[in-house]
DNA sequence: TTGTCTGCAAATAGTTTGCAGATGA
DNA sequence: TCATCTGCAAACTATTTGCAGACAA
């Protein structure tokens, strides 16, 4: 199923603002914080009253289009929903990149085994990696 | 060297609720919000202005006796400054405990070096496990 | 005495809400 | 037509700044 199509099945409606935000997220594919994502749209010649970009990724957020994300510094980012994974920030540049790996995965996991004997249930996890990207170096 | 020389010598001043607030972060050793740390002060009937309190937040931060932390929410929480450790959150209840394992710190910083192999040089990271505790399960 | 601490008012940033008009299905 | 989308103004929360008086060293 299309993205297109999830939108109407909620009954959201579709909008060049909402198909922007959209390609913006799928060509990005990174988080993004409002004012990247202000950024890249009037990079398309698109600039919506704050007030509709927040109800836009609000209801990105509940089609499960769109998840928040936590990294550092609080600061809230947004990133097109996929499997988990985790986040390696950039201390310099900012730049954000996704990580994924198995083995990884699985030694958490491992974790939280011996976290649920300790009566501590986890559901899901968190993980971002700060330092210094390759292009920073 | 005690806490109180420390602030002395890096021209500080020891004063009523910066003096509260080391005790409230002592005795709770968990990471608060600004207002549960507000609500541990008027317990002890201490309410500063919230510009004081600030105030008090950034120079226990530049102290380097308080930390701040990235949970879930892009909620600032701060903490006592201790040894790198991670954080379980109950989404239940909010409280917030400490953890410290290092077969599972061994396993993130195998990573790390893989991650260094592709050019991601980390300095640190950050891990939070979100889930039921004890007390709500 | 002197510089730090405090409180008050006001400013700022990020986000949300109410309302009325525009627009897509 | 009718519900959704949009923009504008205003409210709200978290945090910061300027200023003047209080207070500790």
């Amino acid at each position: 199923m299309t993205h297109s199509s999830t939108i109407i099945k909620q009954g959201f409606r579709s909008s060049t603002l909402r198909n922007a935000l959209i390609e913006v997220f799928e060509k990005t594919a990174m988080p993004l914080t409002v004012p990247a994502i202000q950024k890249y749209l009037s990079q398309r010649n698109i600039i919506p009253n704050k007030t509709s970009l927040y109800r836009q990724i609000d209801s990105l957020l509940k089609s499960d289009i769109l998840q928040k994300v936590s990294l550092k510094n609080d600061i809230t980012h947004y990133e097109k929903t996929k499997n988990h994974h985790h986040h390696f920030v950039c201390e310099t540049c900012e730049s954000i990149q996704c990580i994924d790996d198995p083995s990884l995965e699985n030694a958490i996991h491992q974790f939280e085994s011996n976290l649920k004997q300790k009566g501590l249930k986890t559901k899901t996890h968190q993980l971002s990696f700060i330092g210094t990207c390759k292009q920073c170096l």
